[in-house]
DNA sequence: CTACCGATTGACT
DNA sequence: GTCAATCGGTAGA
């Protein structure tokens, strides 16, 4: 049993945009035999299943979406441009929606994410979906992989308290060919580890 | 089998 | 700001 407890499956049977903006403040971790290693999550997109063209899955499964029809609670890791990126799934099994992590705020074992990054500079060890996925060795073996589990990849609560309320601003999603209209990017608003741009379309508190 | 492409990144002007 | 390397997934011959 981990001292930091995976959130629940229930979590993840919602709706992708209120999973994803709830996401935000949330820890990511990594625990392998080199260290445990992770941080807060900062910057999300959620796509939305077949009702959203920019959705991996809205053409239909395939077997690199597969992980997407799949339980909700479960990771759907994929290869872009070369590089992996990490999303968990959302809503009910068929219905293949996600929420894309594209970045968090290094806090547990910076030493470890800085090896595997091959740099030091902080800023750019967790600042964007691929780079976050190398900091914390992810890549396809963990496609399917159970995140509320608690172990090797797992996503809890903050337990601090004092970060909070988190201020979060939405926009279009970032590096999308097709115009995307909705505002389906969440981030923390003025985080030095939120990538791309971060000029707030709309803000809230949380 | 080949050809094309992308939910990116890092190097460069 | 611009640009191209990157390589597995996907579609099509």
């Amino acid at each position: 049993m981990s001292v930091l407890p995976a959130l629940p499956r229930e979590f993840y049977l919602r709706d992708p945009a209120l999973v994803a903006r709830e996401l935000l403040g949330k820890l990511l971790l990594r625990e392998t035999s080199a260290g445990l290693c992770g941080g807060r999550i900062v910057e999300v997109e959620a796509y939305l299943s077949a009702r959203d063209p920019a959705c991996h899955a809205s053409r239909g499964q395939t077997r690199r979406n597969a992980a997407m029809f799949g339980p909700p609670g479960h990771a759907y890791v994929y290869m872009i441009h070369a590089r992996w990126c990490l999303n968990a799934v959302t809503e009910p099994a068929g219905t293949p929606s996600a929420v894309l992590i594209r970045a968090i705020e290094p806090m547990l074992g910076v030493e470890l994410m800085q090896q595997r990054r091959g740099i030091d500079i902080l800023r750019d060890l967790t600042r964007g979906p691929a780079r976050l996925c190398e900091a914390l060795a992810v890549d396809r073996t963990y496609d399917g992989w159970d995140l509320t589990a608690g172990q090797e990849l797992w996503i809890a609560d903050d337990r601090e308290p004092s970060i909070r309320p988190l201020r979060i601003a939405k926009s279009g999603r970032i590096g999308l060919s097709s115009a995307q209209r909705r505002l389906l990017r969440f981030f923390v608003v003025d985080n030095p580890y939120v990538s791309g741009r971060t000029k707030a379309i709309n803000e809230r508190r949380s």
